[in-house]
DNA sequence: CACTTTGGTGAACACCGTTCGCCTTGATGG
DNA sequence: CCATCAAGGCGAACGGTGTTCACCAAAGTG
């Protein structure tokens, strides 16, 4: 390498995940995150081929980590357990990393449509796994689409702070359990 | 006024709503809009303090509606079909308007947070009066979170397209069903 | 008729993502 | 050992963004 030759994805990467979590994603611009990197802004391109690239390998890392965070917390519960703990890890993932939560869930150019990547795959079949250990059905895609909808749900609203000053106030509990619940009786019938 | 005059308020943020509708946020710039309406970019500040005050008044407007459009549907019908048909307005909006809906719900700076201004409070008021009626509880505001938290994470995915190709699959029924239902048997008990 | 207010103009500022030619550096092959 | 080559940082530039401000034309008002 040339001059003193710091620069990799791995260290910009690393810079842009703090600089989001810090300041939004306003503050996450190439020239900041140059600045921080002791580097001019042009030099990003050897890496990058753009900032949504970049933005899209940093998604793909969020992934990694809610589906890390997630499945870490299923780990060996019983199915309706494993869902209330997965749901409390996603929604603490959406709150101690807004800015990332929603990097993750805004669809960006050159970014496939749907859950993304092989992280968000692998995300939505563990969901799929312990939904269908509830309901009795292996591929529940009905409970499961409601079940990521109504945390989505919450993740959202409460990350845009639109729960207001009295905030969830106990709906989300009520929500997810009149979900799981429905779940629970499917898989008796 | 001064020369051809045209200039107010109301044409303006009529024009802002098309080029919203039309091309998504980025569209919506300060320069194409002064254009749209044949005038030069500073001139738009003798009207709107900032681009983003525009945003809200845009905002506004759409709260409005939005609650027009949510109340017409429920208008006269028995509780849970006034929900059912809340519902369905509500996703009916986010769908056929989806660069308006996260306008809505994305909150930006001078935007009090918690659901915004007086017509998103009179929705508020709305969705709690109908989920009292069926609920019994009349201000249940633990089912009315549970209910709008379902059905704001619908319209986000929707409108993310994060559903994948294979669409919602029934999933909205099933988890607005169990939702509503756990309301209905608070109402009987 | 003089005066004030309203509001459009044009140029500028600072920021953004991005591109491109230049040139230093480390590595590679003869 | 020396020539060549590719990697990659540098600096300047381009077109876009939101925003500001002095200037001035036109309308209303005493």
């Amino acid at each position: 390498m040339p001059y003193p030759a710091k620069l990799t994805p791995d260290t910009i990467l690393r810079e842009a995940q703090t600089l989001l979590d810090q300041g939004g994603p306003e503050a996450l611009a190439m020239r900041p995150l140059a600045d921080a990197l002791g580097v001019r802004p042009g030099s990003l391109y050897r890496h990058f081929a753009s900032r949504d690239a970049l933005l899209n390998q940093l998604a793909e890392h969020a992934a990694d980590d809610l589906r890390d965070g997630v499945t870490a917390a299923a780990h060996a519960q019983a199915p309706r357990a494993a869902l209330d703990a997965i749901a409390q890890a996603y929604l603490h993932f959406a709150h101690t990393r807004p800015h990332t939560y929603d990097l993750l869930m805004t669809p960006r150019p050159e970014q496939p449509p749907g859950i993304k990547t092989t992280a968000g795959k692998h995300l939505w079949n563990a969901l799929l796994t312990h939904v269908g250990a509830l309901s009795g059905n292996l591929d529940d895609t009905g409970h499961a689409v409601a079940y990521w909808t109504f945390l989505h749900g919450a993740a959202s609203l409460q990350r845009s702070g639109l729960y207001g000053a009295s905030g969830p106030q106990g709906g989300l509990d009520i929500g997810l359990g009149a979900i799981l619940d429905r779940m629970e009786r499917a898989g008796q019938a």
